[in-house]
DNA sequence: TTTCATATAATTGTGTGCAATTCAATCGTG
DNA sequence: CACGATTGAATTGCACACAATTATATGAAA
């Protein structure tokens, strides 16, 4: 009622996605000193997590899982083959696809991070409804989103 | 219950942080083309918003509401002074602080840019009461974070 | 089978994002 | 006033992130 300028929409408090945005920066930045004790950045993490439950899986699998494309993940990949955890290779039914597989170290790299999601737990400190209601709402977004893309 | 491995942490779908990352990223991605329309990134358009408000601002207070550190600010805001929408000078009283101030044309900007929240709150189509939810979570984990850093 | 369209990864270029360092200005203490 | 500590921006180096393009492989149609 107050404000009447016609601008009230284009204020950093009244967007979602900003929010969104810092809260996101914010956390990954909470994880770097468990990520350090192993070696990785936060989007080798994820990309680790993928493989801790595949095993094996092409570049666009990954990709859509992770929502990243090969312009992030072709440069990532090779560190993390650089580093012994991976490995790269074309599939033998269509040379177009990149299989990754994870490696003995690699595996090996999961009892390392078995505690990283107890220890951001206590960083981020919601309560378990009030997580389960931010993780609904963030997927319902993600769904739609996805959705429209087809 | 099912699940005894103890490797139930890490995986992408029990992690909050991964879908906060997520959904910023293709949030973001929505506002292209209508940032396009009138020139600018996401940082530069969540900067201008700063500025529509306050017209002047220094680096340090500018870094503290977008959570963004002079490293990404500096380059940013040489971009915006390039594009003559703002002008860069130091602080009379203190020659340490550089001081951000709004052009006519930053202005003028602001007329192009007020349609961009309607346009956007329609791709990500949240019922008010699941934004004011969402909304209030994130700014929630933005406190605490922010608390402990002091 | 040749050729055109499609699929997939890699490459290129631009723009963040942040840690660590550097540099200049200021402040506080003696 | 001197000088060491602090502050704030800029710089440097590394790692994404993504759009656009390229290159190769596959599949489909004539």
């Amino acid at each position: 009622m107050a404000e009447r300028s016609g601008y009230e929409g284009l204020k950093l408090e009244n967007q979602l996605c900003f929010p969104l945005y810092a809260c996101s920066k914010e956390i990954i930045k909470q994880y770097k000193p468990f990520l350090d004790k192993i070696d990785l950045t936060y989007t080798q993490y994820i990309t680790m997590m993928v493989l801790w439950e595949e095993k094996q899986i092409g570049v666009k699998a990954l990709g859509e899982k992770l929502y990243l494309d090969s312009g992030t993940l072709t440069p990532l990949l090779k560190k993390l083959e650089a580093k012994g955890l991976i490995t790269r290779h074309r599939s033998k039914e269509d040379e177009r696809n990149l299989i990754v597989t994870i490696t003995e170290a690699g595996e090996a790299l999961r009892d390392e991070a078995v505690d990283i999601p107890m220890d951001m737990g206590k960083c981020v400190d919601l309560s378990p409804d009030e997580a389960m209601v931010l993780y609904q709402l963030l997927y319902s977004i993600l769904g739609k989103i996805s959705a429209k893309g087809e």
